[in-house]
RNA sequence: UGACCUAUGGUGUAAUGGUAACACAUCUGAUUUUGGUUCAGACGUUCAAGGUUCGAAUCCUUGUAGGUCAACCA
């Protein structure tokens, strides 16, 4: 019910995106073509906020039946990287999209661009500047000031073109020359000053090796790159919205078509308790504050993947945050519900003791040993079940034992019954202690008659929880990665001190004395599964035979603990 | 003291001149061999002031608040 009225809605309710095209189609805009790209440049590592932007492009051409290109713009050799370039594919297939024909490059565009150029400069709208980038600067204005005109604004073409000719072929350096559009130094718009066409930087390129010593800036590449690739609807991020201006300016210089892409802005996402910037991001990884790009509390698409993040859960979560014009900042617990929804249907449970404490049952035969049966998911039946062994000595989880427990305690305690999942119920009678007054042993009493599933009256009795555990003797040791959020600020890009100020220093503890039951062995890495009452976990990349290795993806909705902390 | 953009519950997003709604979060309660899941419910919203209109979140005016723009970055 719930889900087809949501459905529904989505039909019929559109972003003002989905609106605009809409209304392109209705009125045979460009042939009712609908394509669109994703542009990233090769300079980093993608994160949650490109996520939303992917998913925003791939969907537009997927929803009105068009198609959407991979571009990289890859306009500046001092900072693009072909490492770059391979994560972001894999990025891009990993959250489940395939980009229409081949990668395309800002890049191919280059001899084109060069052409588009000198046909400026021809026109008398483009001019090889002498001066240095400071001198320039000073020229600029405010934004409240105009700017003044640059005193080589009025060479003759023919001398532009000899002078572009002299920079392309390699005769300044870096910095002596560049090609300005003339346009208007007294624009309101800072854009349309005058703005840098080309720059010279004698750097090897990607892709383009040393053809170029010349390289175009964005402005006078990313609008022509979309003609040439046929996109129709460009989508970015609010802070190009000035240079729209701009975007349309180089077209209607350079092309006469009816077609025509159109650049639409929307605001980019904000999460709460993490960064976004690929300069903050970038901070941490080389400061190491973070092991990488892919350290499982990045907000990067590597990282929530080692996470155990799926890409169904954030193909939802971008769904959900819906697309507008307005500053917004995301609660981090939508996408953590994203995660946990999709997980619980998909996840197997698996029972496993984080800080285990040993257990004696003294009715239990001696040496004993049986086999009990528990499903794997309780959400989907398809799923089957497995035998877990049981014995005499067990370990649990600390925390679900308490020597004095409050009246909202429904777990373990002296005097009381919990039944042990799939197994038996128990009543703890004593405990024993070591010098310090820690406790080291639990020993309690089981009902015989209460074993899971026998269909006995004990087995059908009522106690007050039910908790995991662990046979002793065939527990297998693994190591817990619990990540938390990586700052205690819901906005620590946005404060005045450093952002770093606000790291978390608790968002990694490594747990070494955990164990599991045997089936854990049968685990690949990056697996996912749920620890009964505990979390998500995915198995971790660095795992070995030896070690087996477990990053919490996110934990299960916890309301003790919310009663615990809250009565602190 | 410029240009451009934005303003709806705590957070997001709808409502396209006609009953302000959906999700997350928060809080109750029920169910439960996971204090999970599921189910039922509660809480709480149109930046301000004028105007147009039978009727305004929506249109107009004027404010106010926030954001963006002065890289040979994208």
């Amino acid at each position: 019910m719930t889900t087809k009225n949501q459905a529904e809605e989505k039909t019929n309710s559109l972003n003002f995106i989905e609106s605009i095209i809409e209304n392109d189609i209705k009125n045979n805009k460009n042939e009712k073509r609908v394509h669109t790209r994703f542009p990233p440049e090769p300079n980093g590592y993608l994160h949650i906020g490109h996520a939303k932007s992917i998913c925003l492009n791939f969907g537009l051409a997927k929803r009105f039946g068009g198609k959407c290109n991979l571009r990289f713009d890859d306009t500046n050799p001092t900072k693009e990287e072909v490492e770059y370039v391979d994560s972001i594919m894999e990025d891009v297939r990993w959250l489940g999209f395939e980009w229409d024909g081949d990668v395309h490059y800002a890049s191919d565009y280059f001899d084109q661009l060069y052409l588009w150029a000198e046909k400026m400069i021809l026109d008398g709208k483009a001019y090889v500047d002498d001066q240095t980038s400071e001198q320039i600067a000073s020229q600029k204005g405010t934004p409240t000031v105009p700017g003044k005109e640059s005193p080589f604004r009025n060479r003759t073409p023919k001398e532009n073109l000899e002078l572009f000719r002299k920079m392309r072929a390699g005769e300044y350096k870096d910095g002596e020359k560049i090609l300005r559009a003339k346009i208007d130094m007294a624009s309101s718009n800072m854009h349309m000053r005058d703005p840098i066409m080309y720059r010279i930087i004698h750097k090897e390129h990607h892709r383009t090796g040393n053809k170029w010593c010349i390289y175009p800036m964005y402005d006078f590449t990313h609008g022509q790159s979309d003609y040439i690739e046929g996109i129709t609807h460009s989508v970015c991020t609010l802070e190009f919205e000035v240079h729209r201006p701009l975007y349309n300016w180089y077209l209607d210089q350079l092309i006469d078509t009816e077609y025509r892409p159109q650049q639409i802005e929307f605001a980019r996402l904000n999460l709460s308790y993490t960064v976004m910037s690929k300069r903050k991001l970038l901070e941490l990884v080389q400061n190491k504050y973070v092991s990488g790009w892919d350290d499982p509390r990045m907000p990067t698409v590597s990282g929530m993947r080692r996470r155990g993040y799926t890409p169904e859960a954030i193909r939802d979560f971008a769904d959900r945050i819906g697309v507008a014009k307005r500053d917004n900042v995301i609660d981090v617990s939508l996408l953590e519900f994203c995660v946990r929804e999709d997980l619980n249907k998909k996840a197997d449970r698996l029972m496993a003791v984080i800080d285990p404490i040993k257990l004696v049952i003294e009715n239990y035969p001696e040496g004993k040993m049986e086999m009990v049966s528990v499903e794997n998911n309780p959400e989907d039946e398809s799923r089957g079940s497995r035998e877990m062994p049981f014995g005499k000595e067990i370990f649990i989880e600390r925390s679900d034992f308490m020597e004095d427990a409050p009246n909202k305690f429904f777990r373990l305690t002296i005097g009381k019954e919990v039944r042990l999942k799939g197994a038996y119920i128990i009543k703890a009678e004593r405990v024993i202690k070591d010098a310090e007054g820690k406790i080291t042993e639990i020993q309690c009493t089981y009902d015989p008659e209460s074993r899971s599933g026998s269909g006995s009256e004990a087995s059908k009795r009522k106690v007050k929880a039910t908790i995991h555990w662990v046979e002793a003797s065939q527990a297998v040791p693994i190591v817990v990665r619990q990540y938390d959020r990586l700052f205690n600020h819901e906005d620590p890009g946005g404060q005045e001190d450093d952002f770093k100020n606000y790291l978390n220093k608790e968002s990694l503890k490594t747990l070494t004395h955990c164990l599991a039951e045997p089936a854990i062995k049968n685990l690949k890495k990056q697996d996912r599964v749920q620890f009964q009452r505990q979390g998500y976990f995915c198995v971790d990349l660095d795992s070995s035979n030896e070690t087996i290795i477990f990053n919490r993806t996110v934990t299960l909705k916890d309301d003790w603990a919310k009663l615990s902390s809250k009565n602190d």
